[in-house]
DNA sequence: GAGTGTGAAATTGTTCACAGCG
DNA sequence: CGCTGTGAACAATTTCACACTC
């Protein structure tokens, strides 16, 4: 399969969540209209970034509702559940614990990681802190194939290079740093401080 | 000045973090090679995306750290401090506002809301949990430049449209769905179920 | 008739290559 | 001589338009 744009696989993961409202209102039948209203697209973008994958509507209907949805699903991996480690048992590594959309979409926590002799040992959300270094031998003994990395900026890129050479391929960013990473490794990056500068440059150009 | 897109808002933002670093380090220059390779970007691209708003760099020589820095806070816009109000004080909310990357670059988080009757009152991080109903009032009293929202995903999009009303110019969104605003009104969206899919996806379409 | 599927056109964003300056 | 600044080539993405099907 040739290869997709990431922005088109982010439209379809709001497609889905769009389709997962529409199933709980009980609708059978969504045009790409409706679809694209919510995935911030255009009808034909929706219809293309569908196309690709297959033809899952029916001419002058519309698409079905839980059949696009589990295609989609199908589509984006979610067919099946992920093994997450947590590094980092700070403020935004104890609020990621706790943070129940992780295991409702599919993403077991399995374990979390400090070098923080303070914090080892103490129970964050049910896990144990473990000691950071522990992790290869961890990740030995079981796989992950998510990491999320929560730790200072000044030791992120360090924890990833032990985690890609420990063998996850998905690491799922929240320091401030842009990571680096070989090929086959995939990284998706939670920078709020882009985000707040990006508010704070559209608020400057705004003509007042 | 003509529109500049997204994404070299998003590199300039991550050439600032790393021009910061070279500050601290004590580098008087950097070129376009060593910020690109930062920024996720090629060298041209770098020299690009600045000559868009002048000329900050000396030939043969690079950039000034301190001075490019300089003028990408302006043009960032963060030459100012912002105002900002946080809807939600639930689990989400209460990790934001004890988030200290707010204030250390310039956002001052002034209020806290809630409608659940048991938070109202309580404190957050210094902040005492205000009602949702007094938003309206609030900010005609004292006006906030940015809304950070971490509602139910079910609530958003009402409380988007009465912040709008009230005035508010940029929201910063974390529940999980697209929030449509009118024009002149700038949107962030962290959606962590995006992020979690994208990696999801790459996963699976991974050669194994 | 309503709404999908899709090549072709338009637009947008990125890379190249080189002139020009310190 | 090294590295910036930039128009021109290139690539990717989005929109358009319309045939086609239910």
């Amino acid at each position: 399969m040739r290869d997709v744009a990431a922005s088109t696989v982010r439209r379809l993961s709001l497609y889905l969540q769009f389709l997962d409202e529409c199933g709980r209102q009980g609708l059978g039948t969504v045009s790409s209209g409706a679809l694209a209203e919510r995935g911030g697209a255009s009808p034909a973008q929706v219809r293309k970034d569908l196309s690709f994958f297959g033809s899952f509507g029916r001419r002058g209907v519309g698409y079905s509702v839980p059949l696009l949805a589990g295609r989609l699903r199908e589509i984006l991996g979610l067919a099946r559940r992920y093994r997450v480690v947590l590094i980092g048992a700070g403020r935004v590594g104890a609020a990621l614990a706790a943070y129940p959309g992780f295991r409702a979409r599919g993403f077991d926590v399995v374990a979390i990681y400090d070098v923080d002799p303070a914090r080892i040992g103490t129970s964050v959300d049910g896990l144990v802190v473990r000691s950071g270094a522990s992790l290869e031998a961890d990740l030995l003994a079981e796989a992950a194939d998510i990491a999320v990395i929560a730790t200072p900026a000044g030791a992120a890129q360090g924890v990833a290079d032990r985690l890609v050479r420990a063998g996850v391929r998905g690491l799922l960013n929240f320091a401030p740093v842009t990571l680096a990473v070989g090929p086959g490794v995939t990284v998706s990056e939670v920078n709020m401080a882009l985000e707040l500068e990006a508010l704070s440059y559209a608020l400057h150009h705004a003509q007042p």
